[in-house]
DNA sequence: TTGACTCTACGAAGGTTGTCGTAGTAGACT
DNA sequence: AGTCTACTACGACAACCTTCGTAGAGTCAA
């Protein structure tokens, strides 16, 4: 349960790749970075370095060629992101957050029945 | 429809309190920010003065002490906030977002119930 | 008019982020 | 052996953000 420090734009980006993957090479992440935009490999490597002294990754240094493992959960990383973007920019309230995110991405049926027995769980306690 | 970048975290910060009061003098809105944690008046003018070259605040000059305003709507620039979360976070879908942010800030009985009546009014359509 | 206040403007410093270049090394292949 | 290629480590850089100090000027009261 320690302290971690939210991911900047870049980690974040990182992470992902890592979350869809699993452990993956510094040329593999870059690789998949490259289909987005350019990145040069020293620069996810750099990334991916820093990444390690701050325990968002994990680096099995065996082999020559390391491999690299997302340390943090992404379901847990993603709510305190959340939890972040409510306190900063609603106050701290969620639910003006779930409005504006309803309203600005529309979600499948599939995905609104699931908020839907969210609600009721929550109303249920 | 101009290219808003996002506000960083201080400008936010800062909108947050012009959101609330209105218009406001630097002075103010120091004074706003204070109640929180100590910022000193000059980083208040400076913040302000470079939002003011943003584009984020209107700036009223005609008396010696300027007036400043919001240029920028609260519930746009907290709908852009949240569509870049969940493109930054996850993956473009709004829906985990928002089962993110109910679990880890419940809302009110009251809140959940606006929340029932958005996904009604989104499943009608 | 002088002095105390208050305001604006602006430069500068320190921190963080993302980017890349370069150096050095390990392994593979003639 | 020597050469090529791929990898790690690391320094340096520009850009940006936040903070503050200082300078200059307006205002007001004694």
């Amino acid at each position: 349960m320690t302290h971690t420090r939210l991911p900047t734009d870049a980690e974040l980006e990182i992470l992902r790749v890592l979350w869809a993957r699993g452990p993956s090479t510094v040329r593999e992440v870059q690789e998949v970075l490259g289909e987005q935009r350019e990145v040069g490999y020293t620069t996810a490597l750099k990334l991916l370095q820093i990444m390690h002294e701050k325990g968002l990754v994990l680096r099995d240094e065996s082999a020559r060629t390391h491999v690299y493992e997302a340390a943090v959960a992404q379901e847990r990383t993603q709510n305190a992101l959340v939890g972040d973007l409510v306190d900063r920019a609603f106050g701290g309230s969620a639910s003006a957050l779930v409005l504006g995110a309803l309203s600005v991405k529309p979600a499948t049926r599939e995905e609104l029945a699931e908020i839907r027995r969210l609600l009721d769980q929550l109303e249920g306690m």
